[in-house]
DNA sequence: CCGTTAAAAGTGGTCTGACCACTTAACTAT
DNA sequence: ATAGTTAAGTGGTCAGACCACTTTTAACGG
C-alpha cells in the first residue's frame, strides 16, 4: 500500500492550477480558465474548484471579478506564496529561524537605543526582577518593550511571529545578558550592543 | 449609502468565525462548530461556509478530520495569520518595510563577509559593470549573491519577498555604494560595513 | 455602412439537496 | 458486562439551479 494520504480534491486542484500557470507561463494580470471550464477539464465539481480558488484568493495569488473571470493577482506576485509556505510548511531549518530571530533582536536593540529613556529602562528592569515570569515570558516581555521602541510595527510582527513559531525549541539568553543590555543602554554606547550579542552567542558553542 | 464594497459571503464567514474564536476563547486543538451548524447559524449555504474553511485550512489556521470535525490547528498558532495579513493586507507603512529591508541587507552583507572569496567578488563586480541591467535588476542580482553566501534560506526568502513587494517604491543605493562594498570585502574589515550603510543612509536625508 | 440598442452568452456568487466515507455514540443481543 | 451492530453526526464531493454582472453578438433603424 503506497497509500498516499488520500489528498482532497481541492488540494489536487490547487496543484493543477499551479501547473497550469507554470506551463502556460501565465503572468500577473493574465486570465485563468473559468470555474466551469476547470471543473470540466479536471473532472471535479465546480464547488471543489471554488474551494481551491477561494483559498488562493485569500492568500492573494488570484483575484476574481464577477462577470469577467479569475485573474492572477497583479499586486502580489505569484511567488508571494513561497514565503507564506516557508512559514507554514516549515521547510527552513531551526537554525535558520533562530539565527534570523537573534539578528532581529540585535538590530532592534540597536534601533531602540537612541530612544531609551529612564522610564523604559525601569520597565525592563522590572521584567528581569519579576520572579513570576518564566524565562520564555521574560524574554518576550523584555524584547517586546524594545521592539516597541523601534517604532516599526512590521519589524515587531516578523519577530513576534518567529518567536511564536520557534517557541518549542528556541534558546534564550543568559540571565546576566538582559541586565548587561540595560547597563549598555545607560552608558549610551551603542557599539557595545554588538559585542554583547557576540559574546552571548559564543557561549552557545 | 454606506455600501460597504459588497463583501462576499465567504469573507463574512471568515470574520464571523474569527469572532467566534475570539469570543469563546478557543485555543489550538479546540473544536469548531460543524459546517452545517455554522451554515445555519450564519444564514449561509454550506458551500460558502466550506469556501471560508478551506481557505483557513490552506493558511494553516484550522485542520479538519473527516467524521470528526474542524479544529483549531495545534501546530500553527492562530496568530500566524497576523503576519500573513501583514503581508497581504498591507497595513504597514512603506517606510517600515524599506527600513526592515535595508536592515536585512546590511546584516546579510556582514554575515556573508567571512565567506566571500575572490570568485564571488568577481561575480559581484560583473553585475556592477553589466550595462544591460537596470538599477533594479542590478540591486537584486547583487544582493542575491550576498544572501546566497549567508547560507540562510529563510533570511533570503524574507528579503526577496520584501524586495518584490516594495518594488514600486523602493530606493536603491548609489552606484558607488556597490563598488565600495566590494572594496570593504577585499580589505576584510567587517566593521566598515556598518559605516558604509550608515553613510549611504545619511545621504537620503 | 454605421452606430445604437437589445438580446444572448459567459462568468463569478450562492444556495439547496443529495450521496459517500468515516468516526463516534447509542443500542442491542448474547 | 461485553461484543457487535446500528444510528447519528461530520467532512468530502457533486449536480443543478438561480442571481448579478460583464462582454459579446445580433438586430434594428438611420
Amino acid at each position: 500500500m503506497s497509500m498516499s494520504p488520500k489528498q482532497k480534491v481541492y488540494q489536487g486542484i490547487l496543484e493543477e492550477v499551479r501547473n497550469l500557470i507554470e506551463t502556460n507561463d501565465l503572468k500577473p494580470g493574465d486570465k485563468l480558465p473559468s470555474e466551469r471550464e476547470l471543473s470540466e477539464k479536471l473532472n471535479a465539481g465546480r464547488s471543489s474548484v471554488r474551494e481551491a480558488l477561494r483559498a488562493m484568493e485569500l492568500i492573494g495569488v488570484i483575484e476574481t471579478r464577477r462577470g469577467e473571470g479569475t485573474f492572477l493577482s497583479k499586486y502580489r506576485p505569484y511567488q508571494t506564496v513561497e514565503l507564506l509556505s516557508t512559514f507554514i510548511f516549515k521547510e527552513t531549518t531551526k537554525e535558520e529561524l533562530l539565527s534570523v530571530k537573534t539578528l532581529l533582536e540585535k538590530e532592534a536593540a540597536k534601533l531602540a537605543s537612541t530612544k531609551m529613556d529612564e522610564s523604559n529602562l525601569g520597565l525592563l528592569l522590572k521584567k528581569i526582577d519579576d520572579p513570576s515570569l518564566t524565562m520564555e515570558e521574560l524574554h518576550f516581555a523584555f524584547f517586546s518593550i524594545i521592539f516597541e521602541k523601534t517604532e516599526n510595527q512590521f519589524l515587531m510582527r516578523i519577530w513576534a511571529l518567529i518567536d511564536e513559531y520557534t517557541k518549542s525549541f528556541t534558546r534564550y539568553y543568559s540571565k546576566p545578558f538582559y541586565s548587561k543590555l540595560i547597563t549598555v543602554y545607560q552608558s549610551n554606547d551603542e557599539q557595545q550592543i554588538d559585542s554583547l550579542f557576540k559574546e552571548e552567542n559564543d557561549h552557545n558553542y
